[in-house]
DNA sequence: ATCCATAAGCTAACGCCCGTAAGTTAACGA
DNA sequence: TCGTTAACTTACGGGCGTTAGCTTATGGAT
């Protein structure tokens, strides 16, 4: 297995303009390296030049270190997971409640889909690159935060419909639904074999967007 | 604080039938070590060696390897937390809802003071050992299921005191339950600032327990 | 068709820390 | 005194991140 990227030929060096298109392969083979179920450990600026079929320094011309790899990754996968969840609510169509339970598992479907970038998502290791990398708090809230007010305004949906309990703080709902889907997803990223019953994530979602 | 275990001394060396001593010193060094706030990566071999005061070398006497150092932190910790929780379940007192807000706090609580520990016993990082170690998934499971079984105790508790909805299913309540906690304590743990109201602990409680 | 400036990527090397193996010394207790 | 325990010193090989300097293909200008 782990169908090695290691092309015997030494790569086609990319044209005149388009460098910039090492900075994606160099990301994608970061993600590869994460995808193949090591820990992300296995994912150093070697390995990742490696994977990406390029020498070690090469690297440098696109990112500044090591972390601003895992950076970028956690960047895209936040991005892909905010378009997800916009996607699975529009196919849901007009019903809150399809909508909500739409919005939920499509969340926990990627996480499950792909438990090594989850981890790396939220497993908190890249963050120590913060000083290096220059990111802010801000910067890291708000990478979450399209993802929040997606599930606030379907929370909202649901109050109006009437299949729910309302309250006064709709945003701090959602943090509080978000926070039960993430453990769960978590927990499914981390362990083989999950204690509890089949259904604990409709569990979860109804107890915490006060479905009647 | 940390009051370092770097003895200039050379290091008394342990008498004729003590040698096991050394054991709970080197976990001792490799908790301060994930205690001082670097992530677990500042957790080696020869980190743990040089905290501990002796040499790298030495450890081998007294774990296969160096993930064993980590699996045996992560057994303590598990210890401590399951104790932790039955204490402030007896602490509680005889009434259900004091109870339940009782462990779930401990629970956050714990998390909260030390979350470098909470990281590597819930985060994963450590089961690329598992075929080192030996340790199966039973193992695993059975090292949250004390704190499960508690939780699933008190839920019940609540639901006979009238104070909660019933359900068919305890032990699942007491996972979904959990696994909310288990988000908050985790994302706690991960970021410095938390999105959300201060509230959001209650809320996930009187929510997931069901609470009238 | 040829030239050559430059973008794109390479090779070599440095220093560091790691995990682990092998053989050695100091202290204790019989 | 002497064997055993407890710990040490030294050393090897390897992967890492990063720097410095070199090579080569490309594509527009001549």
């Amino acid at each position: 297995m782990v169908t090695a990227v290691t092309n015997t030929e030494p790569r086609r060096r990319n044209r005149r303009g388009e460098g910039g298109k090492l900075r994606d392969e160099i990301i994608a083979a970061a993600v590869a390296l994460l995808d193949e179920g090591g820990d992300e450990r296995a994912v150093t600026l070697r390995s990742v030049a490696r994977k990406a079929g390029i020498a070690a320094p090469s690297i440098y011309a696109h990112f500044a270190d090591q972390p601003s790899i895992m950076l970028a990754v956690v960047r895209q996968e936040m991005d892909r997971l905010a378009a997800a969840l916009r996607e699975a609510d529009e196919r849901a169509g007009p019903d809150a409640r399809a909508r909500l339970f739409a919005v939920c598992h499509a969340y926990l479907d990627l996480a499950r889909e792909h438990p090594q970038r989850y981890r790396i998502m939220f497993g908190g290791l890249w963050t120590p690159s913060a000083e290096v990398t220059s990111i802010t708090d801000d910067d890291l809230e708000s990478l979450g935060l399209e993802a929040l007010t997606l599930l606030a305004d379907v929370l909202g949906a649901c109050v109006e419909a009437g299949i729910a309990h309302g309250s006064d703080d709709l945003y701090g709902d959602a943090v509080a639904l978000w926070l039960g889907l993430h453990g769960l997803a978590h927990q499914r990223a981390v362990v083989r074999t999950m204690p509890g019953p089949a259904d604990v994530a409709e569990r979860l979602i109804k107890a915490l967007a006060h479905l009647r």
